[in-house]
DNA sequence: ATTGACCCTCACAGCGCTGTCAGGGCTTAT
DNA sequence: ATAAGCCCTGACAGCGCTGTGAGGGTCAAT
């Protein structure tokens, strides 16, 4: 399959499919003519990264992250070192929410203060 | 009170109160010489830019909402539009944080997945 | 053979800050 | 007058992607 084909069927942008490439993410077949050739195995490999795009992580966590899974999500063996990976990851998510709790509270303040002042 | 002692005194770097001024949030006077001169009401200005950056706003919402900030941080008559601009901002919040549990869910189910796995 | 739709690589731009460096003046004390 | 320590402006770099454009092949149908 070729690159717009798995651009629609993933919705994942046309330069990002080449970002992935780039990064090592995904690692298409060549036509001869130089074409991108995707297999089905390339779009389950797309939908995990898009999974775990989605939990937060950066490409290149993703990148380390990526061998573990298979494509129903669950992961194998030879990964265990990446609990820890996952628990800095789930701190990094406490800790962004702390800060946006913060945040809603001042906003919220500040509307207090409107509504008390007019 | 010239920049570096202001930057001591408000914990905010000097390159970040040269880019205050630039876009327009501190307007300190100049000594003869041409070093920035700033008073205590810039300093109170400056906790206000604080404030508002810890609730999320970028430079150029602050830049709209600090004329309507006392030092006191409550907010007086004519800003009553910006009622609107809170209610974004707090929309804002709220959808980063689902977003953010939406990841840590995510996560979970991952570290889940390798404890049942191992 | 031509056209239109698709593909290729390379590379610049932009988000919203923030650090840092270069090249140069000012101030104060010795 | 010399040195240390501060200040000035201007400009480039980097974060982590993501869009877009240039310049140029490929493929399928007509």
């Amino acid at each position: 399959m070729k690159i717009g084909e798995l651009s629609i069927k993933s919705g994942v942008s046309i330069r990002m499919l080449r970002y992935y490439e780039e990064r090592g993410l995904l690692t298409p077949k060549r036509t001869a003519s130089g074409y991108r050739d995707y297999d089905e195995e390339e779009l389950r490999t797309l939908e995990r990264i898009k999974l775990l795009a989605s939990a937060g992580m950066n490409l290149n966590t993703i990148l380390v992250f990526l061998p573990c899974i298979r494509g129903d999500q669950h992961v194998f063996e030879p990964c265990d070192e990446l609990i820890d990976l996952l628990h800095d990851q789930i701190k990094m998510v406490n800790e962004e929410v702390a800060k946006l709790s913060h945040s809603k509270t001042v906003l919220e303040h500040f509307l207090y203060d409107i509504e008390n002042t007019k």
